[in-house]
DNA sequence: TCTAGTATCAGACTAAGTCTTATAGTGGAG
DNA sequence: CTCCACTATAAGACTTAGTCTGATACTAGA
């Protein structure tokens, strides 16, 4: 598995050509920090009813959420103090880790709210920009 | 040097307080890809002039771009041919290395802006869903 | 019995950016 | 004439966010 060459946009791996340019946009940040707390923000949850829902209503450009990803970003948060667990278990099934935000946690999501705010117009500025100059 | 605790916001490190928690958007991406490219779009540059464009006009939250960053980001898009450069010499002070953007870059610029259209609704979203919950 | 789905997670990796440090030349203040 | 700030470039080590690969374990249905 050795790359040809790297041009923007295609890169040739083997015998086929791939899509790769981060203009694409297949490595922005996915921002599942904010999406997770948007989520616990409304029911206590465990992480693969979590990856559903990223699944379901985030999934940006139609790419399904990293498993490893979301469990070891709930997994720091809750270092963090921003969110508690709880395991649940059920005579049937494995158990589950039920997650709820804490009161440090709402004050982050907000935080987000309030950066993501900032972001979004920055990014709006790029935009513009660029409608200019294409 | 060592990290007391890692609450959200706030974390101290020795005897002071820092701000540090994601949701204060010091991780987020600073786009420098596309940013650089708006610039080149315009005019031929070399990478200390660069920089301070994005100073005075893509500070994001009032913080410097990092002149790491940008070298590496500029030679790194050299080699995917989205830039190429020549060295210019004066009789005075040190050779600059002067990068214009080629066909390539061009078509990568306008994917860039494509792509930011899409993860700027997807930002407008989350804060969309936040001004629910807060 | 095999497979798909539920549920969690460690290890190794990549991409973007930061922090620290290094280099080298120029111009002005003291 | 020396020191400092500014111009100009860049390597090395690190951090953060996320991906890819694979592992474990239990359940339900074909």
């Amino acid at each position: 598995m050795e790359e040809k060459n790297s041009k923007c946009c295609e890169n040739t791996i083997g015998n086929k050509t791939i899509k790769k340019c981060s203009c694409m946009g297949n490595n922005l940040d996915k921002l599942i920090q904010p999406v997770v707390l948007e989520i616990l923000m409304q029911e206590r949850l465990y992480g693969y009813k979590i990856l559903k829902k990223i699944e379901e209503k985030w999934s940006l450009g139609g790419d399904v959420p990293d498993s490893t990803g979301i469990y070891r970003t709930l997994s720091k948060m809750q270092g963090q103090e921003i969110l508690t667990f709880e395991w649940e278990t059920q005579e049937t099934g494995p158990a589950k880790k039920v997650y709820s935000i804490t009161e440090e946690g709402r004050k982050c999501y907000k935080s987000w709210i309030e950066t993501l705010k900032g972001y979004h117009k920055y990014i709006g500025n790029i935009i513009e920009e660029g409608e200019k100059l294409i």
